[in-house]
DNA sequence: TTATATTCTGATAACGTTTTCATAGAGCAT
DNA sequence: ATGCTCTATGAAAACGTTATCAGAATATAA
């Protein structure tokens, strides 16, 4: 069978090519006796509208982009599926702009709404993805896009976050309510804002407890699980040991377990855990860890409803969503021991 | 600044759109003057060439789609990172195809090529992915595709695979090295060739040291956590239970690890396990796991090697890949005790 | 200088849709 | 019948590129 385009479609049956674009894209406006001979004939010949041809005349892709820095990190992955089971859902296709935290690659792939290879972009870096210098009007007139979980510093564009300080600081409440004083952090990277607003919770708990910050007891990271290793064993290292770590994510927190582990120190019994992200595994680590529960599919939904509101110009009552988070409380937190 | 397309652009400099599309896509067989003058001009409107027009011309998309179970999983995200990575140097974009399982997105997503939008698939899928009664011809005159991990049962389409039965003979081999002989089994999803290879390794590796099969011995799972964690208390529950188990994937054994761990059963004095995947975690339980290491990035990059052949209708010398695996002992496994 | 080969460039014709506009026909009231 | 409104259709014009082809300009050779 040759490649059959609209016009073999429309020859076969006796009709307009334009009346076969009807009946696929608009049935309602052509009559039933011609609906029927056309998608039969539109059956016969096996036929699948051109994509570039649609595309060309409508200047719509049907893709989007999301630039994230790691599909390897299971929060990332978590909001991906999301996302792209709510764009299939509404006919869009994602692309994948895995960045590895590359500014590079940020550029390039927010770049594809110039080439019109996308029609939105759903970011989730702090990062500014064009260079206004080569388009200045941009800031004022940006393509379809929103931001999430690592903010923009910027308040015209949509938001979907988490309040990763209020998160932060119901962690470190809940150590301080089981008696620890002297609590300990590691840290995710530092440049990013989600990383600076947890700290500046943990901060905030601690000063409304009336404890005395203390520098040695945060410890820098980076959101992996070596570096939670890494933190750990300094923190174990250290001359008067915190009773507890609060670990900027789950990962840092499996790495803090390891470490443990091999100090033989036990958990909770000498050290409460904290973690955050609430991954998959996380109820299965022994002990099941303690951690902040991050709603993965509702970020994936609510960025998309925002960018398809964006996408058909619809009005966006509300650009910045907040998503409530949860404590959850598992076996890897007690009381202080004395 | 209006739409810029390359009619303006040749406009300013005067000379034709020929010459300005030449001079972005084919520079040598336009002279330095024009091109010079060219690019300056491309630089000042901000042109970038228009993906739909091109893409109407030349039949080519600069897309190809991964269809894939679940990105979710970390060996999936490990592999999808790599191409992802190979694609953009070859400029080529990835379209995500997370299917969740469900034969309907399989097809759906394998049915771009039909439409144009992408050039070319790679299938982490034993399923067939046309409805072949739609266009019998597509069996002899198949799309541009390569096959991974879980293989089609059809043999003249290009794979990249690892060797799953001997694979997990070497896992077992290495369990009955340390004198295991009651060695249970937690396996993936059966419907998938992947475990069933897997289990034929385990298999046949009893049968060489000359060990009854058990059926009890084996349970099914399904690759995810869970199961792993039911699998193993399954496995405890027997009359005669066994010294070691090996588990199909990393998952499983972190599911394992928690059902052992809730029933104080030491790893690995009194129980040995095995995993499979070598996944990041992996090394950090506690005790770090014994496990089979699969070549994540290499999978990627010679998916899109063999891809990339045939799009540009390279020759291919050989259709079938096989890539090395290796077991990585660790702390999960000991001699059995007496 | 002329003839010939070579390098560049421009006009033009696709590529495959969708959408606008106009018109033919159908239905309805007068 | 006549006029009128609707509905359904077709013709044609985009959409923005790139590739072919032919011709102009330039270089090379005689």
């Amino acid at each position: 069978m040759s490649k059959s385009g609209i016009k073999q479609v429309a020859a076969l049956c006796g009709v307009s090519p334009a009346t076969v674009s009807r009946t696929l894209s608009n049935p309602d406006i052509v009559s039933e006796k011609t609906r029927d001979k056309v998608l039969k004939a539109v059956e016969l010949c096996g036929y699948t509208p051109n994509r570039f041809g649609a595309s060309l005349r409508t200047q719509k892709s049907g893709n989007i982009v999301v630039i994230i820095p790691d599909i390897t990190n299971s929060v990332n992955a978590g909001i991906i599926r999301s996302i792209e089971n709510a764009a299939a859902k509404v006919g869009y296709s994602v692309l994948l702009g895995d960045t590895q935290r590359d500014p590079e690659k940020v550029k390039h792939y927010a770049a594809m709404v110039r080439s019109g290879q996308v029609d939105g972009i759903l970011l989730f870096s702090h990062q500014f993805p064009f260079d206004l210098k080569e388009d200045s009007s941009l800031l004022h007139h940006l393509p379809p896009m929103v931001n999430s979980c690592e903010p923009l510093a910027l308040d015209n564009i949509c938001k979907v976050m988490i309040n990763n300080t209020a998160a932060a600081k119901m962690a470190v409440n809940h150590l301080l309510d089981l008696g620890h004083r002297r609590i300990g952090a590691i840290t995710g990277n530092m440049d990013a804002p989600s990383s600076q607003e947890r700290l500046a919770g943990y901060t905030q708990a601690l000063q409304e407890a009336g404890i005395e910050f203390s520098v040695e007891l945060v410890v820098d990271g980076n959101y992996q699980i070596e570096s939670g290793k890494l933190g750990a064993t300094k923190l174990l290292a250290l001359h008067n040991r915190p009773t507890a770590i609060f670990c900027f994510s789950d990962n840092i927190a499996v790495g803090a377990y390891s470490a443990l582990y091999e100090a033989k120190i036990e958990v909770p019994q000498q050290m409460s855990i904290v973690g955050f992200d609430d991954t998959e595994f996380s109820g299965y680590l022994n002990p099941p860890l303690t951690t902040v529960h991050q709603p993965l599919i509702e970020i994936g939904q609510q960025c998309m409803r925002l960018l398809l509101a964006q996408l058909n110009a619809k009005p966006i009552s509300n650009k910045y969503v907040e998503l409530p988070v949860q404590l959850i409380i598992r076996n890897s937190t007690a009381k202080i021991s004395h």
